[in-house]
DNA sequence: TTCGTCATGTAATGGGTTACATGATTAC
DNA sequence: GTAATCATGTAACCCATTACATGACGAA
């Protein structure tokens, strides 16, 4: 794919993460280039969103992952340390659990949960604690704020539990069980 | 309040914001100092918490808001512009509307609603365009994020409505009304 | 004695944005 | 004719973080 329909797909379709300006897009493209990571291929000849060429448009410039850049890719999805399930990382990774294995998938959801629910703990307590002190708006804030971290618990839960009935009916399968 | 003891605050209590780091801090309210709205005041004993005198203690600078300063607080909290409901500033908006007045409040809560739903609109209309595309994980994470939304647009909506109310309550009593 | 807390501060670094430059083409 | 879209890219800047420096104290 190119930069440019890269940025407008991070920007349109996966909504959720902020965008990507170009001033960043283009630098890292060129980074992961001379890293070895990503390929450039000057070809693919312009078009507009109908699909009609454009012959004399700039060219575009295709990025294409290298082998290196496979087995990056796949040694970042398969791993499950903490920071892939801190904020700044676990959409990024929830987004590719298509190509994630179930234990790796697992692993994330279960480390993200108990990480949402020790945020969870302290932020009772620090209820606890200044329940007084604090005026009505903040204190607001503050149960709307822990209000959304539950529900991502929850959705976790969901999301955990219908992993784990995958996995059953699978090893229910590879068994060959045949309990009606 | 001195330095120290802020960043504390905005850690502990205030759970919801992304805590500051001195190397921030410091500077920034030095730099407050500089356009004259902070005051810096040598003076505050130090003490533990259990507030025990510590004489040998690195000595605080206490900060106070200037006439100046305080001029500036209240033109920020009256503003109503776009950027008052912005992902990034609305939750310090909300967190001092106990220092602001309640037409504000409900200027800057009807925005904030009318922003997120232009966001659904997009978010909707992207999905429709997108659905057989993207993969079941993918789908997953822009239906959690567009629930996300729809929460917090209910949370508005009951926000406004108790605002609503309680103006029309001293709307009621200023007028003397005696219905029953 | 070593760690954590109190308290302030600086320097290096990082990761992003905005604004700008270029240039053709299409839609209003 | 003027704006928007396609397409790439650079430079200036902003804002925050991390790591470090300093120094005394209390607790394990």
């Amino acid at each position: 794919m190119h930069g440019y329909e890269l940025r407008k797909r991070l920007n349109t379709s996966l909504g959720v993460f902020r965008a990507f300006s170009y001033g960043s897009l283009y630098p890292c493209l060129k980074s992961l280039v001379r890293q070895g990571l990503l390929a450039e291929e000057p070809g693919g000849d312009p078009d507009d969103s109908r699909g009609k060429p454009l012959a004399n448009r700039r060219a575009r410039i295709v990025y294409r992952l290298t082998a290196e850049g496979k087995e990056r890719f796949e040694e970042l999805l398969s791993q499950t340390g903490p920071d892939a399930w801190e904020d700044e990382h676990f959409g990024v990774r929830f987004a590719f659990f298509g190509q994630t294995s179930r234990d790796v998938r697992m692993r994330v959801l279960e480390g993200r949960r108990s990480r949402l629910e020790e945020r969870l703990a302290k932020m009772r307590a620090s209820m606890a604690r200044t329940r007084e002190r604090l005026d009505a708006y903040t204190l607001e804030l503050q149960r709307h704020g822990m209000e959304s971290v539950e529900r991502e618990v929850r959705w976790l839960n969901e999301l955990i539990e219908s992993e784990r009935a995958e996995r059953d009916r699978r090893d229910q399968r590879d068994r060959g069980d045949t309990t009606t």
